[in-house]
RNA sequence: GCCGCCUUAGCUCAGUCGGUAGAGCGUCUCACUCGUAAUGAGAAGGUCGUCGGUUCGAUUCCGACAGGCGGCUCCA
């Protein structure tokens, strides 16, 4: 993420009744251009955002917000989406105008054209835009009655149904408050910087630069579909992205890193590495692993096995069917039958693929008498579950139709709740942590307002408050989401940083009071009567397939040493060491280390190449120097060296650096 | 599921205004035996995603389907 410094918030200035904010800001000698600069002012009393144009009736304190804040970006990329209406309203005359918000790192504009828009308009658009950033047009704000706005918006549908909701305008639509967000409708007219003449205006909120021609740097990025008002009931729009920003710098470090994103994407070094793939044959969103990419996988499992193991959770195993009942038990047929694969008939019974596990777990814990003493009881399994996703939000291995659970059920008494979850968010972030994800933040998902919620306020009102607390105890920011709890119960997220800055949902914490009661699961207490159960439901990677898709672009496909499929590749200098580097080859697979020994016909300099693209973290050299001294020459991914290292200190070296799990990479200067 | 775009050799991509295709990398063979990111030469490899339509003739035009990409919607 690009960041230019945040400026410091420069002082009040009080803005005269009857003079421009621009003016006041002038005659204090702040700064007008640049990052630094004020794109528009905040009105302290209210903390509303005004044009530098606006003129109070009063004397009125301001601050000035420049254009390298989150809010002066968003006022850039507002005014760079009117630009882009503008444009297409010029190129494509009778284009219905939708809705034009400023979104993260850039901004939109729905349209519903005669056509849709192709890669070449786009190309069209943002030469046009140029024109009219150029061009210097003001922004001139004009308020306006709903009655006028009617008849002069008469020709744009979609903008007479948003006057309509004008108050409401919060549930109208994501983005849709940017154009009547206030209860004074407002639109802004871009006129001729020459003439003073008019030549477009557009229904909006504001605020906006004051002219065209501030805005420093934008692109168009993609066009693509959407649903009016964000509903598939809805028309569907054409909508336009774009990014802005604050300098013509700021927008390079982002397009940089749009680029490194795109290098990073896990999809191109699956194949290029030769770790996975998903044949058509086998069906969409349906992964196979190849040797390579299983051994990430291997490794991946063996250390989070091992570790819920270490934790207290005990391994157990289900099947990948069950009959439709269990489903109904637990409650999730009814809400996620259209999302399940369909169900298979067989002697007389309906079977589905599983979607979940818990319900089978339940039923390992129900398959005998349980005791308080047993309690926390915990359930571990690589579950394999199947979802039936929309054709189109198949991704990768980040949204696949066939995935791994690390799926795990802590059965407690609800005194004990409180000290599992704590216990389970410890283990969740030691356990990103150990594969190099160390910066998160936490999510908290409650209740909405939606019928699918199930059980009594009470009840959802205590599970929220042991999550919450747990959450607070961590010292980790903590961000809500309300609605986004599962049916059955709250849950806290883990949204873990990569290695670019980007957030991905890992690991999840739910407090279940519901399936419990659905299944009749009880234990008995000391006091000999029955109890019922809390059960708290943790994946940790959330699904396997997804975490090795995250890994890779966290490490953009150069894995770290415990985790690589090839360790160390050993290079000759003269097909006559092949014997002496395979020697050290075996030397190092006795200590489990993955080797391979290149005796291929390819001069050196090629095989060195070779296991640079193939990111290998070792890459052993040996020619008639070395093999006379007994020794190896180490090179690192990172190009540096080490020559002349006695094979068993070389050896020694590589599996304590493989053993240590370092997740950075290993260096000439790190291995002195 | 919806909208748009895409699908040519293992990979990345040219190309054919309708007359059955080409490069680079990779693979294989041969020569070279070289000290830290590409040695040279040669060869193999494609029913141009699948099915149907139009046509004397379809990889090319049209349609359906499958898969992919970008979004929207959804995400236990």
């Amino acid at each position: 993420m690009p960041s230019a410094p945040e400026p410091s918030s420069a002082a009040p200035v009080r803005v005269p009744a009857g003079t421009t904010a621009l003016q006041a800001l002038k005659d204090a000698g702040l700064p007008l251009k640049g990052p630094d600069g004020a794109v528009v002012v905040r009105e302290l009393a209210t903390g509303d955002l005004k044009d530098l144009a606006w003129t109070p009736d009063a004397d009125t304190d301001v601050e000035l917000v420049p254009a390298a804040s989150a809010e002066g970006r968003a006022v850039i990329r507002h005014s760079a989406a009117h630009v882009l209406a503008q444009a297409v309203q010029e190129l494509f005359p009778g284009t219905r105008l939708g809705i034009g918000p400023p979104v993260e790192n850039g901004f939109y504009y729905d349209f519903d054209p005669e056509r849709p828009f192709t890669p070449e308009d786009l190309v069209a658009l943002e030469k046009k835009m140029t024109e009219i950033v150029r061009a210097g047009q003001h922004f001139r704000r004009r308020e306006i009655d709903d009655d006028a706005a009617r008849a002069e918006l008469a020709h744009e549908p979609y903008k007479l149904e948003l006057i309509g909701l004008k108050g409401g305008a919060a549930d109208a639509a994501e983005g849709a408050d940017v154009e009547v967000g206030g209860a004074q409708l407002t639109m802004y007219d871009n006129v001729d910087a020459r003439t003073g003449d008019p030549v477009w205006t557009d229904l909006c909120r504001g605020p906006h630069l004051p002219r065209t021609s501030n805005i420093p740097a934008f692109a168009l990025t993609r066009s693509a579909a959407a649903y009016w008002r964000g509903s598939e009931k809805n028309p569907q729009l054409q909508r336009v992205y774009g990014t802005a920003w604050e300098s013509k710098d700021a927008l390079k470090a982002y397009q940089e890193q749009q680029a490194e994103a795109e290098r990073r994407d896990h999809r191109k070094l699956g194949s290029e590495l030769d770790l996975f793939s998903f044949p058509d044959e086998i069906g969409s969103g349906l992964v196979v692993f190849h040797p390579k990419g299983g051994v990430v996988k291997r490794e991946m499992e063996d250390y989070v096995r091992r570790r819920h193991i270490e934790e207290g959770f005990d391994y157990v195993g289900t099947p990948h069917i069950s009959k439709a009942q269990l489903f109904e038990t637990s409650g999730h047929l009814p809400y996620y039958a259209d999302t399940m694969f369909p169900p298979m008939e067989l002697e007389n019974a309906e079977y589905y693929l599983k979607a979940m596990n818990c319900p089978m777990h339940n039923l390992i814990f129900r398959s005998r008498g349980r005791s308080y003493r047993e309690l926390p009881l915990r359930f571990f399994e690589f579950g394999s579950v199947y979802r039936y996703e929309k054709s189109g939000v198949v991704h990768g291995l980040t949204r696949v139709r066939g995935l791994t659970q690390d799926d795990s059920h802590s059965y407690v008494t609800p005194e004990q709740a409180p000290g599992e979850i704590r216990h389970l968010l410890a283990f969740v972030l030691g356990l990103l942590r150990d594969f190099g994800l160390d910066d998160y933040y936490l999510e908290l998902s409650t209740r909405g307002e939606s019928e699918k919620f199930i059980g009594s306020d009470e009840e959802w009102a205590l599970a929220t408050q042991v999550l919450e607390e747990a959450a607070r105890e961590t010292g980790l920011e903590l961000v809500a989401d309300p609605g986004g709890a599962a049916f059955y119960g709250p849950k806290i997220s883990v949204q873990a940083r990569d290695a670019i800055g980007r957030t991905w949902q890992m690991s999840t914490i739910q407090y279940d009071f519901n399936q419990p009661a659905r299944f009749g699961l009880e234990f008995s207490a000391a006091d000999g009567t029955r109890q019922q159960p809390v059960m708290i439901h943790s994946a940790k990677f959330g699904s396997l397939e997804r975490f090795f898709g995250v890994l890779t672009e966290h490490y953009a496909g150069a894995f770290p040493a415990w985790l690589a499929p090839v360790q160390v590749v050993g290079i000759p200098i003269t097909d006559e060491q092949v014997p002496y580097l395979t020697d050290v080859a075996l030397q190092l697979r006795a200590k489990g280390i993955r080797v391979e020994v290149d005796d291929s016909d390819d001069r050196m300099q090629k095989k060195i190449r070779t296991a640079s693209k193939q990111k290998v973290p070792f890459v052993l050299i040996a020619g008639a120097t070395d093999a006379e001294a007994g020794a190896v020459s180490f090179r690192y991914r990172d190009g540096s060296q080490r020559n002349g290292v006695p094979v068993a200190e070389a050896v020694e070296q590589v599996a304590a650096w493989v053993a240590a799990r370092h997740n950075t990479d290993p260096t000439a200067e790190q291995a002195q």
